[in-house]
DNA sequence: CCTCTTGCTACATTATACGTAGCAATGCCT
DNA sequence: AGGCATTGCTACGTATAATGTAGCAAGAGG
């Protein structure tokens, strides 16, 4: 198994090290952007909170998901379940503009 | 093979349809972001140029994500090769300041 | 002790990604 | 026309990741 993302290192999808080759590892991973998402938009879950919330996601993959965000600073388990840290709010911050974005882009690919 | 993610689909991670979860089905694919990033910051090129710009991508996932790009009106083919389209630029545009954050992250979690 | 919830792990199946090889088409150049 | 280089892929075998169902160990509450 390829080590968890980090910046400095050589990631699944690029050798360079570059710290956004990491970032775009680590979130192009299934789920990862959608566990950061809902973590975000909902506040702290619990482990089964998370998986109904996601809908559909398997343990396993959520586990790794929880573990890798962990492992790379983004989020935290606290009494109320997983949230996200500091960092992972940022993060956050900046996938909100996709929501929109998103919206828009489906109008259009939709009148095709 | 799933379909190539689309707003209003069940996609690959979530089942509701929402448009930002194929957003994050379609660049949580390995080197979707990256090649976003790379003909952005490059400019148009080749089949063959971004090859070597991304540096360990396999011609297969190239050619899939390429596939993928286009249906979604995020790429398209131009006399120079393939280039973001008005939609792609937008996107990638939201990306962009995820190379700032990942700087600072690389120093955080560098100095764990 | 029994039951419920939580946070996982096991395992078998399917889907993705990787990497090397190479082919068909086009554009030179002689 | 013939040969060579470049481009945009496709084939194919292997390796890795995701899915989905089942279920177990630990803790809380009665």
């Amino acid at each position: 198994m390829i080590a968890i993302p980090l910046p400095g290192q050589p990631v699944r999808g690029s050798k360079s090290g570059e710290p956004i080759m990491a970032v775009f590892d680590l979130l192009g991973r299934t789920w990862a952007m959608g566990i950061l998402w809902t973590l975000n938009k909902h506040g702290p879950s619990t482990f089964r909170g998370l998986q109904e919330l996601c809908g559909s996601v398997s343990p396993t993959v959520l586990n790794k998901r929880l573990k890798e965000l962990r492992e790379a600073g983004l989020v935290e388990r606290s009494e109320n379940g997983y949230r996200a840290t500091a960092m992972g709010e940022e993060l956050y911050s900046m996938l909100v503009p996709l929501g929109a974005w998103s919206q828009k882009w489906a109008e259009v690919i939709g009148q095709k």
